[in-house]
DNA sequence: GTCCCGCATACGTGTTTTAA
DNA sequence: TTAAAACACGTATGCGGGAC
């Protein structure tokens, strides 16, 4: 918490509030949260920063607005469910247009990055996006309409590049592409799947609350013993730090360059080169490969958050009232020891119960 | 000539610090 | 105040070559 006193008053960043309230949301039951206000929420935030918060009300509510947002579809091709005939339905087929059918996540199901970590405000043009389109659980869903809409300035004009003339902004591609965290990463960040621009940002708030800055050359990160197993070595630079970071950085799907890249990184292994083999391995419970159907103990984080959430969806256990919240049927049930469990908690009970660490 | 495919390149976004 | 620094990689775009 960086709370601090600026002229004898105590002063929290949004960034507190922000981290405060996605860990609030993200320990309750998005079915059953303990409040159905804002001021519910308020309160509950207010006691657990011990300040007033009453003057951040209207930034909170946007941060759960944005909590809820569903992504935007835009590719079509991430709606592609690629079917393990392990999996069988409990239901009937359903017509591809059938509404149980339609995939809220474009990342076969994985919280949308914005489910992660600390969301700064989007931009202007976003959030008017964002407004036409509100999407909350019921209980929330009035307890967050503004009254009175925040005055929306004229968008500003986009840069243009000199040559292209065209900019791509947002969307859940390029560097907002969700992807999976290593165990030792995770430790540091504390979540098992980001886009690579939050794993960063998560990264520099790390170094900044345990002051692992130089104080000489605050370029120079010095490492902890949880960073020293990350980026394995006693001290690093800024500049070098993202180079480190890729070794724990998983991608969750494969996709043109990445397939590209498999091909080198195939060639490469053929003629020996060390660099290929990148990507960890964890070991999964007994319990996991039973469920999975597998006798295979060894696969990558991300294959394994990829299977559990196709077996969500083939089996249609989300709610249909509340896509954040997965029903467990019997073998899920027996997986994770509850009835319920809400999307975003869904890697750290797998983390917690059913992978270990490849020694 | 047109279409398709593969490859190369540019762009975008996030981070912090330093120098101009 | 602003640009530049390093780095990641998905996406869009342009170009060349082959097939029809």
């Amino acid at each position: 918490m960086s709370s601090e006193r600026g002229g004898g008053r105590m002063v929290v960043s949004d960034r507190d509030i922000a981290e405060a309230l996605d860990a609030l949301l993200r320990e309750s039951n998005p079915n059953s949260l303990p409040f159905n206000s804002i001021n519910g929420i308020v309160q509950h935030l207010e006691s657990k920063l011990g300040l007033n918060l009453s003057h951040k009300i209207d930034f909170i509510r946007s941060q759960i607005q944005l909590y809820f947002q569903p992504p935007p579809q835009h590719h079509k091709d991430h709606f592609t469910l690629h079917q393990n005939p392990n999996f069988h339905p409990h239901h009937h087929h359903h017509p591809v247009s059938a509404p149980h059918t339609q995939f809220h996540s474009p990342n076969f199901g994985f919280p949308h990055p914005q489910d992660y970590g600390f969301r700064p405000p989007p931009p202007l043009q976003q959030q008017q996006q964002q407004q036409t389109r509100p999407q909350l659980p019921p209980p929330l869903a009035a307890a967050v309409t503004s009254p009175t809409p925040a005055p929306v300035a004229a968008p500003e004009a986009p840069k243009e590049s000199a040559s292209s003339g065209k900019k791509r902004r947002g969307g859940p591609g390029g560097l907002n592409k969700l992807c999976g965290v290593s165990p030792e990463l995770q430790a540091v960040v504390g979540q098992a799947t980001m886009p690579r621009t939050e794993i960063v940002k998560q990264l520099w708030a790390y170094i900044r609350k345990n002051n692992l800055q130089d104080p000489n050359n605050k370029r120079k990160i010095i490492c902890n013993d949880e960073l020293r197993v990350v980026f394995e070595t006693d001290c690093t630079d800024m500049f070098k730090m993202n180079k480190l970071l890729a070794k724990h950085i998983i991608p969750l799907e494969p996709t043109k360059q990445t397939a590209q890249n498999a091909k080198k990184a195939k060639i490469e292994v053929e003629s020996g080169s060390e660099s290929a083999n990148t990507v960890p391995v964890v070991v999964i419970s007994e319990a996991l490969a039973n469920f999975f159907g597998t006798d295979e103990r060894e696969m990558s984080q991300a294959e394994v958050l990829r299977q559990v959430w196709e077996y969500i969806k083939v089996n249609q256990l989300e709610d249909p009232l509340n896509s954040m919240a997965i029903m467990c049927d019997a073998k899920l049930q027996e997986l994770f020891g509850c009835q319920s469990i809400s999307a975003l908690g869904i890697p750290e009970m797998l983390a917690r119960l059913h992978l270990l660490k490849k020694s």
